[in-house]
This record gives structure tokens, sequence and C-alpha cells, in this order.
DNA sequence: CCCCAGCATGCATCCTTGCT
DNA sequence: AGCAAGGATGCATGCTGGGG
């Protein structure tokens, strides 16, 4: 609602020009270069400064010899506007796409599992349909579960694996299907071929760890859950390819996301081995974030990861599973998946 | 020397008002 | 509704001066 104060000292008075001003000060830190770089003046900054720290009666930039730094108060300008100007961003993108609906672009994040699984699957459904569409893809930080690229709005959607009950104050999450992890070694090694295997008798194989922290915890669960102790790590990285590769040489094991081993088994000839890890599955989610307008065509694309997520979602048994004490497990363990849960209206 | 602030000036554009 | 005139506003240039 308008007050007074807003008709007559912020609503008529502050310009999204002398904020976009501000935000290439403080960027630059300082306001000859900021004003090289907005092909203006630099009395012309200045006095766009000066009229900001007039409208709101603060300090903005602290002046120095070498150049300007932004207040307390410049900084949660610059942080409330930068939420401003990505509505925009998205206002724009959502009047092209109504424009030229088939085109545009989806900045999304994803980890390596997703990279090497639902990603691609979802991408190739879109860009059949959609061939104007441009995804960008970012190698993101959802494994480690910070979704920094999603708080700073530098992406429109995050592709991640959570924990079921993974819920954040300022994320949507959608949870597409379970995940279940799979023990996997490549098909020479010996133990491609035996028909029950226990997780005691793996552990002074050479694993393979992930870098990010939860497969880290999902096999120190395991292990733990079954009175073992942690396998002694042999390789520790993030790159699915070099996972892959190593498996294929018959030595190492791993754990691996079951929509992963779908899309990787047959072309790594990758065999999941019948071992319950006796831990509960993750899941596979769209996170957005809350409160925040996602663009026609992030709303295409994740139409579409939900399409690619159905066919993942249907039953896919790699082997028939047994326990850790040799008694099978039924098919019907794995949980059906969640599918419209906290996304809002 | 570098950076910022402030002033005077001139030009372009926008807004308001009054007239037809 | 369309047009013109005048004032208000925005911006660039050029200059001076203060501070570190």
């Amino acid at each position: 609602m308008a007050t007074p104060d807003w008709d007559q000292r912020i609503g008529r008075r502050l310009k999204l020009r002398d904020l976009h001003i501000l935000s290439v000060v403080a960027h630059w830190g300082s306001m000859a270069k900021a004003a090289t770089h907005l092909a203006m003046t630099q009395p012309a900054i200045s006095e766009s400064i000066a009229n900001l720290e007039s409208v709101l009666c603060v300090r903005l930039l602290d002046r120095g010899p070498r150049g300007v730094t932004p207040t307390i108060y410049a900084q949660v300008l610059l942080r409330r506007g930068h939420v401003v100007f990505d509505e925009l961003h998205q206002g724009l993108k959502e009047i092209e796409f109504l424009a030229r609906p088939t085109a545009g672009d989806v900045r999304v994040a994803a980890g390596d599992t997703m990279a090497a699984g639902l990603l691609p699957a979802a991408i190739d459904k879109l860009s059949l349909r959609y061939p104007a569409i441009v995804v960008r893809v970012a190698q993101a930080s959802v494994e480690r579960m910070d979704f920094r690229e999603l708080r700073e709005r530098t992406v429109d959607v995050a592709l991640a694996r959570v924990p079921r009950a993974f819920e954040e104050d300022d994320l949507d999450c959608e949870i597409l299907f379970d995940d279940p992890h799979r023990v996997v070694v490549g098909a020479k090694s010996p133990w491609a071929t035996r028909r029950k295997v226990s997780l005691a008798q793996m552990v002074n194989e050479p694993w393979l760890f992930a870098s990010n922290q939860m497969i880290r915890e999902l096999i120190e669960e395991a292990f733990k859950a079954h009175g073992l102790d942690v396998p002694r790590e042999a390789v520790v990285g993030s790159s699915i390819l070099m996972r892959n590769q190593l498996l294929a040489t018959g030595r190492f094991v791993t754990v691996l996301p079951e929509s992963v081993l779908r899309y990787n088994a047959r072309q790594w000839a990758l065999k999941a081995l019948p071992v319950d890890l006796g831990v509960a599955a993750r899941c596979v989610a769209v996170v957005t974030l809350k409160n925040r307008t996602v663009s026609p065509v992030a709303e295409l694309f994740v139409q579409h990861v939900r399409e690619a997520a159905r066919e993942i979602a249907s039953p896919f048994r790699p082997t028939k599973l047994v326990k850790a004490d040799g008694v099978p497990i039924p098919a019907a363990a794995s949980t059906p998946p969640r599918t419209t849960p906290n996304r809002r209206a």
C-alpha cells in the first residue's frame, strides 16, 4: 500500500537507474570506473549516488582516496535491489516467451550424478520439441546442498539429490522419485558374476569415493549399519566419467544412484551387485527459490524433467536384491515416489 | 597523482498547461 | 484528440578544489 512517504520520498524519486548505477559503482569500487563501464561521466554518477543518498537520507558509499566502498545501508539496498532486477529480468523473459513461445533460455544447476542421468534425458526431450530453447547448465554445488547458485539467482532451477525430509525456508522442493544407491562394479570384476555378495566381503576392496559429503555419509552409514568398519578410500573424486573409467578396469567398487546406472550401465559395462546397503534412499528433486517468478521456459524445462523422471522412476531392477544375511528382498521394498509435494499453487 | 564533489553552461527530452 | 509553448529535468563538458 502506498503511504504518503512512499509517494513523496521513494515512489517518485527512487529510480531503477540510480539503483543500477549504485550496483555498478559497488562492483567496480570506483565512481570513475563505473562511469567508464556505463558510458557516462563521473559527475553524472556522483550526482546519481547523491540523489539516492538524499532520497534515503543515509550515506550509501564511504568515499576514499582509492575509490568508494558500500556502507551497510548500500549493502541492504543492493541485496534487495538484486531481487528487483532479477524479477524484472524474469519479466522480460516472460515477455520474450509470449512473443516467441518456442525460444528462450533456462539456467540449470546440477551436480555430476544428475548430469550423468536425469538431466540429459530431460534436455533431450525438451530440445526435440523446442529446438530453439537454450539450456545452460552450471556444474553446481547442489551436491553440498547449499544451493548457492539458486540463492544468488544465477540459475532458474536446481536438480539435486536430497533426503526425503529435505526442507529449507526459502526453497521449494519437488520430489520426483526415490533414487536408491547400488553397489557397483565393472563387468570384468570377479564380483560381477557372484550371485550372493555381502557388504562384509567387500570391506577390503578398493572403493571409489565421491568428493561430495552425501555419498561419503551414505557409504559410512551403510557399513556402520552392518556393524562393519568403513572401507579404505582408494580414490576420491566427483567425476562420474572418471569413476566409470575406473570401474571398467574391473578392480574398483563404488556406489551409484540407480538413475545413473540406468543410463550408464550398458555403455560402461557396469554391474550392480545384489547387496542391500540398508540405508534410506535419497530422492531426486527439482528445487526452486520460493516466491520467485519462474520464467515460462524454466517451467517448460521442469515439465520435461518430470516427464524424464517418470521414465526413470518406472521399475528398474538391475539385479535381485539380497540382504547382507543372504535373504532376498521383496521387489516392492522401494517406496513409491512422492510426485507433487510442497510446491506453491 | 588519483579520486570525488560541486558549480556553470548548453543542449535534449519530458511534462504540464492551455488552446483549437 | 492534437498541437504548441514554456518550464522542469537530465546529462555532458569543462573547470576548480579538497583529501589522502
